[in-house]
Order: C-alpha cells, then structure tokens, then sequence
DNA sequence: CAAGATTTACTAATTACTTAGTACTAACCG
DNA sequence: CGGTTAGTACTAAGTAATTAGTAAATCTTG
C-alpha cells in the first residue's frame, strides 16, 4: 500500500486547478493554459485528466469526437482534505502549529493578517 | 523528473518525528515507537532512516556496530518548508486560503481558536 | 568458543505519479 | 476525395517512496 501525504500529485492538482477555473474543459484548453506556465505534451495532459476521472476528481461527457471534462469535486473540498491529512500527519493533530508554520516564517503582508484575523473573528459567532 | 506537493513521504514524515522527539536515535528505537502504532519490518525503518541520510534531514555517527541518527534540520524548517510549497502550489500563493480550509471546517476548540488568534495578534507588535 | 541476537549492506518488488510516444479514427477544407 | 488537423486509446519508461527479505558481520552469554 502506497502512502502519501498528500491525496494527489502537483499535475493532477494543477490540472484540477485549471479545470475548476474554466468550470467545463477539453484537454486541448487545459493544456494551452498549462503551456502558459511550461511545456508538456499534448497526451499528458490526457492522461493526467484520464487518471483524475478514474479517481472521480472530474466527471466528463463526450461531444462530437472529444470528451468535455468538469469537476466532480469542489476546490474546498480537496482543500479541506489535504489540510486535514496533514494536521493529523504532519501536525499531530495540532492546527495550531500548522497556522504557527504559517505565520511565524511567511511573510504574510498587513493585508492578508487582518484577513485571517477577520476570518477567525467571525468564527467566535 | 518527479513532482510531489511535498517533499517527504508519510513514513519519512513519521521517522523523523520519531527522530525529533527522541533527539538522538538507533534504528531499533525509532522502530520501536512506531511499532505502538502499526507493524513494520526492522529493514524497512533502516532503509527510511537511511535515505533521509542521504537527503540531509538526517545525520548520524557509528556507535559501535550502530549508527546513532539525529536531525540535521528542525521541525520548524520542514513544516514551514512544506506550508511554504502548499501556499505555492494548492493555494496558488494565498496564505488566507489556506487558513480558510482551516478554519471552515476542521473543528477546531474554543482554545485553538483563541490560541491562534493571539499568534497572529502578536505579529502586529 | 558456540548459539543466538543485533545490526548493517545489498537487493528487489510494488505502487503512484509524471511524462510522452505511436497508432488509429474522425472531421474539416480545398 | 485526399491531406491536414484534432482527438483518443494504448503502451511504456522513469522516478520516488514504501516495504521487506537475505546474507554477512559483530556482539553477547552460557
């Protein structure tokens, strides 16, 4: 059995990205964003879009010859995921110290810090 | 070339804790704290302490017929190391996103809370 | 000293993710 | 209609992490 700290890899979770970002895709458009950042294969892009709807990240439906992929999963969802993996596995269980991690090193500016302040603030409702 | 959201494993992730929290360790010790939670081979703990070696995250000196590991980087340095990549990669550069899948959902105790405000008030000083 | 225990070195199998090539098929254009 | 374009299916290779077995060396104890 395989393990991970994380439920996906950095392509799958960039295609993801740019799949929630466009709401419907084909390959061909999610790759031309990619190409923006770097070069990758036409094909790639297909199988990493291929193996995310085996996992039942994205769903997809065929039009004409090619498939149209959307998400299956909300962003928060795979976000709250990953952050509760790693509170339990890198954080022993203390959100605490993954909120230290942040703060203490980040250079959060005063904009951001009173937006998480905000967030927490309202919590206490 | 291999892409991960992050850059060690869980049961990397969980030697060196051990490592961490016994400040110096044998391979025995460390598998023996892992063996309160789960079975594994003596060889397996060997090859993981081994490889963190190889990585830097380890460091060690022979002590007889043993090697004696200890960290050769602290904890803060990986976690926020790991946050850091996180922000980069899933949050697309936003701490405050982060924090909101914290927040939103992990149910986190009055305590928590307000622990983690005054970690954030304190930065404002 | 010999039997058993401890430890390492080396080897290797499995899985997941990344990457991409090749071959085939359908569509579109002149 | 025939060539180019766009798309998919299938195959495969590389790397990292996990797991562990076997053999050899060293240490310990009766």
């Amino acid at each position: 059995m395989k393990k991970s700290l994380t439920p996906l890899g950095e392509t799958e979770m960039e295609v993801l990205h740019h799949v929630w970002s466009l709401g419907e895709a084909s390959v061909a458009e999610v790759r031309e964003r990619i190409l923006k950042d770097r070069k990758v294969a036409y094909t790639t892009i297909m199988t990493v879009m291929k193996n995310l709807a085996d996992k039942n990240y994205l769903k997809y439906r065929k039009e004409g010859l090619s498939y149209i992929y959307s998400a299956a999963i909300q962003p928060e969802d795979v976000r709250y995921n990953l952050v509760d993996r790693l509170i339990d596995k890198v954080f022993h269980g203390s959100p605490k110290d993954l909120v230290q991690a942040l703060v203490q090193n980040e250079k959060l500016s005063d904009e951001e810090r009173k937006e998480i302040k905000n967030m927490i603030d309202k919590l206490e409702e």
